[in-house]
RNA sequence: GGCGGCGUAGCUCAGUUGGUUAGAGCGAGGGUCUCAUAAUCCCUAGGUCCGGCGUUCGAGUCGCCGCGCCGCCA
């Protein structure tokens, strides 16, 4: 088979550095292409970068670049990310491009030629952050999207008749239900359309900084129909139009779904054959914002635990075409119960039995249950996958790598092994199988986990590249008998929450000054590192032993600036003597007779001498001084806070 | 306000065209093996399937009403 396949993702705008969201739109392409290829496709990526608008102008000039200059540093940073993960790009459009400026141009002539096109006058509200029309605004309104304030234009504009293509996408949705999926966002789309489609200003003349329509200065076209056609210029002339998938954000439906089958049939041209809008990427169930400051980069993740532990987790953990849920801790959790002890440690014991037993050689055997088991593995993960439903698939992956771990404990080699010593046929069949499992496991993760199923392969002795599996040969008992297998070692070591995560929002906070500096912000207060707690039961607190005190007396301890030495009243015989870190904070008499909370079960600790029995309760942040708690009605000394 | 979707064990979710004791993974508790990354394997969770009414011999699974959340549109 030689047939092509061809995906995109969006081409993503320059206004912003690449965070975790758009590395998950791309990898999830790497994953499909690395799955066709599979399949025996020749499958070709793109992607790119949307460069035009009014936006990169503006940021440009607060970096005192010119546009251009702007975009190639920015462009020149999503391209490095990509590479830095391991992604299989074939083609990165710029929306800058000469040659895609032509295509466009092109276009535009094609509909223009067939009757689509037509030169109006538009006075509206517009957004210039989102590129977008406000319908029915009044000047001074604000965008629903974003909630800055619209500009007002007016101005004489080229329109496309969309108006004229609502029958027949309605046909299209009906006719090809593939088209957009899920489900969800087809009924949005049917619904929308079915309300009614209004024509499309496609070009405008207050904008210097895009392509222009050819002959009619100073048109230049907007957003939408140069963006949508990096699709086709970047493959122009490579035979490999129309696309087979574009994937994108539930926020672009409308454009993919409404306006670009209606520009392409106003061309005569092909048009893709499935768009799949997935979900977004929520982190602690919040939309990613800058103003949150709850912004997760990928390179932190890659560098900490990898590109493929990402990739395993989005997949695996977020339903692909509805919204997920990112946190470290998630993450953390699945790469060690999923990869560490599933797959890795699979790998480990399979390898070292064959080490041990049979001196590092693969014997020759086998056993009917896996054997059988296998192929309706492959089965299932050949349409999950093809239905883009890769949580599914995985899980299907790991119900066999199950089936293996309790067919290695049922049989007990290292039994058979003690036993009977040298030739055994029966531990030469549970050696095999578990060995050859593994290879079908292996290269049914290679879309999704690229780099470490490579490593894993080498630990098999496998001499042809994995990348070169095709399922159409990929059969149970294709593990050569007699194969020396390679050096072993860990491909996913356990890792420790408490270790990791701090590394990873430690490097976050780098990579976000580093991007702010390129992007020529000035250098923000680096986002409030929420420090991620563990949760405890209430077990756990009820050890504390928070007592409410009466400060009888404070005064500095000598030769420390920090320290104040208080004798406080909890309801005991005897006051406590407590030295607490609060003197840059408080005066001596500013505390005496205040009524403080104390932790009254703290183990005693010297400190100058003085022996501390207890703690002070105060709330700080980072740099600033302690504030002490206290109450707005009068309770008790000693009252037990609980 | 209109249209659509969702609400199932602590967490994340499966639950086909309505049918015997409602499932999985993770987490938690107990046990086992020892090849392995303190990994594996086995056992254990008694959850008003959001609430109410209805259709039916029988509803998590259909209908209506209500509550809550979300998406698209206005």
């Amino acid at each position: 088979m030689n047939d092509k396949y061809y995906l995109t993702t969006p081409i993503y705008y320059v206004n912003a550095a690449p965070h975790i969201g758009h590395a998950y739109t791309t990898m999830v392409a790497d994953t499909v292409k690395r799955f066709k290829r599979m399949q025996g496709y020749n499958a070709v990526l793109t992607t790119g970068s949307d460069e035009h608008g009014v936006n990169v102008e503006r940021a440009a000039e607060r970096t005192g670049k010119s546009p251009r200059e702007f975009c190639d540093v920015i462009a020149a940073e999503f391209e490095n990310q990509w590479r830095l993960l391991d992604l299989g790009i074939d083609y990165f459009q710029r929306t800058t491009s000469p040659q895609h400026a032509r295509v466009v141009q092109d276009l535009f002539e094609r509909c223009r030629k067939n009757g689509y096109i037509y030169k109006a006058s538009y006075t509206g509200q517009y957004c210039i952050y989102d590129n977008l029309y406000v319908n029915d605004a009044k000047p001074g309104d604000p965008c629903p999207d974003c909630g800055r304030p619209t500009e007002t234009v007016t101005e004489e504009n080229f329109f496309f008749k969309l108006s004229e293509f609502q029958q027949k996408l309605l046909d299209l949705y009906e006719r090809e239900p593939l088209f957009i999926q899920p489900d969800t966002r087809r009924n949005e789309v049917i619904s929308f359309v079915k309300s009614g489609l209004t024509d499309l200003s496609i070009t405008r003349t207050n904008l210097k900084w895009g392509i222009p329509v050819v002959g009619e200065a100073p048109h230049v076209f907007y957003v939408w129909f140069d963006a949508l056609t990096t699709y086709m210029s970047a493959v122009e002339g490579k035979g490999l139009w129309p696309a087979d998938l574009h994937l994108i954000g539930k926020e672009i439906v409308r454009f993919h779904a409404i306006y670009w089958p209606a520009f392409l049939w106003a061309a005569d041209l092909d048009l893709p054959k499935r768009v799949f809008a997935h979900g977004w990427l929520l982190i602690e169930n919040d939309k990613i914002s800058k103003s949150r400051g709850n912004m997760v980069r990928a390179e932190p993740i890659r560098q900490v635990m990898g590109g493929d532990a990402m990739r395993y987790f989005l997949l695996r953990e977020v339903v692909f075409g509805q919204d997920g849920n990112f946190s470290y801790d998630a993450l953390v959790s699945r790469y060690n119960s999923d990869l560490a002890n599933g797959l890795g440690n699979l790998a480990s014991r399979t390898l070292s039995m064959i080490q041990q037993y049979r001196g590092g050689v693969i014997p020759w055997g086998g056993d009917p249950v896996i054997a059988n088991l296998a192929p309706r593995v492959i089965a299932v993960v050949q349409t999950k996958f093809d239905n883009l439903e890769f949580s599914q698939g995985l899980a299907a992956v790991w119900s066999l790598i199950s089936e293996i771990d309790k067919f290695i404990v049922e049989r007990a080699p290292w039994k058979l092994a003690r036993q009977q010593v040298g030739e055994s046929q029966e531990l030469d069949d549970v050696l095999y199988t578990a060995a050859e499992a593994l290879r079908i496991v292996t290269a049914l993760l290679h879309p999704i986990l690229p780099q470490s199923t490579r490593k894993i392969w080498a630990q098999l002795g496998m001499s042809e590249p994995i990348e070169s599996v095709r399922f159409s040969n990929f059969l149970w008992g294709g593990l050569p008998r007699g194969q020396k297998i390679g050096e072993i070692a860990a491909v996913f070591p356990r890792l420790e929450a408490k270790d990791v995560i701090p590394k990873m929002r430690e490097l976050e906070v780098q990579v976000t000054a580093q991007q702010a500096a390129l992007l020529g912000k000035k250098p923000e207060a680096p986002p409030e590192p929420v420090p991620e707690t563990a949760k405890i039961a209430i077990d756990d607190f009820a050890k504390v032993d928070l007592r409410v005190g009466l400060v009888l007396s404070a005064e500095p301890v000598k030769g420390a600036d920090k320290l104040l030495h208080l004798k406080v009243d909890i309801g005991e015989a005897e006051p406590r003597t407590i030295v607490a870190g609060i003197a840059e904070a408080y005066k001596p008499d500013q505390i005496v007779n205040r009524k403080v909370v104390i932790v009254a079960n703290l183990q005693p600790r010297k400190l100058r001498g003085l022996t501390s029995n207890g703690m002070i309760v105060a709330a700080s942040v980072e740099g600033g001084k302690p504030v002490l708690a206290g109450f707005h009605e009068d309770i008790p000394v000693g009252a037990r806070l609980k």
